[in-house]
DNA sequence: TTATTTCCCATGATATCCCAAATAATCCCA
DNA sequence: TGGGATTATTTGGGATATCATGGGAAATAA
């Protein structure tokens, strides 16, 4: 399985172009799969994933009680996805609503988290990042278990644990 | 699967033509589906679809109980749609009936929630999405069961992880 | 007629395409 | 192991196409 890894970091041209990072396009291109951005629920950050996410969302508001609150939130989930055009680049163009809500300026930071990505203001991940290693220390690790065939429900990587 | 995705805004114009957004209009338009539009049953905005939702609506009329309160209110759905005719350019003509329900004045919000958009009062639809992301961070995301291939109904009762 | 809708074309804004330059990573051979 | 050459990747800019919007004219209705 190949996933999304690594930190990389990337200029947004006066256009508002955007290149995604190459490693990043070859899992989606080793899929055929078309990007999907959308914007976090939880934090001041873009989602970056690929189709199978988004069927999961539809589906789940189809077999849910239209008049709950999960699914409004749900459907806030979709009505911010855009499927993204790529150019012959490898850039895509963030909207201004994308752009605003994550507070981004000229560079914007690609996260890798696994079977997703987030795009943050470099600063502002920084931070987050510098946060998230004090607490480990701190507080200790959150418990991790590596290895031995045990499969559990695959982790959400909204980005929180 | 393609889908009504993401939010946009356009403009009712004097004569009260309104683009549909191009994307949107490629969804039907690829499925050489009509586009009807309706009164939502529960909030102050139109639903847009094809024929395929249409018909499911009417196929649970169909199954129910034809006394039954749902029956009627399923009918107020199908009494109020309308198909719209889509001129040349990707406009549409609400009707004074539509415009009051859905308390529109001259900017149209389309949000796509997957198999179906919404079109709000742009004001109207942003408060409703702030409302949305504070609960989700005061009360969590609802659950997805995400990768993993073992798909289960998304049942669970709280939305909590 | 008078009011309204439908069709057609024009225009400005902006996204997309295409090619080229700049930068970074990798390779290869001494 | 070093360092120049080669290739991959990112970035930039001009040309082109798409889209939302506006308005006139033709068609339809009252």
């Amino acid at each position: 399985m190949d996933l999304f890894l690594s930190t990389f970091e990337n200029r947004i041209d006066k256009k508002g172009r955007l290149s995604v990072p190459a490693p990043f396009r070859a899992v989606l291109e080793r899929r055929r799969d078309p990007l999907y951005l959308f914007k976090s629920l939880t934090e001041p950050c873009l989602e970056g994933c690929g189709p199978e996410r988004i069927g999961q969302i539809v589906d789940a508001i189809d077999s849910m009680d239209s008049l709950s609150a999960e699914v409004a939130t749900l459907q806030t989930m979709l009505s911010s996805a855009q499927e993204m055009k790529v150019d012959g680049e490898g850039r895509i163009m963030l909207s201004a609503d994308f752009i605003d809500f994550a507070e981004l300026d000229d560079m914007a930071l690609f996260a890798g988290i696994g079977r997703s990505f987030q795009i943050w203001l470099p600063a502002r991940y920084r931070e987050r990042e510098t946060n998230a290693r004090s607490r480990a220390k701190s507080d200790g690790l959150p418990s991790l278990r590596l290895g031995g065939g045990t499969r559990r429900p695959p982790d959400d990587e909204d980005g929180r644990r």
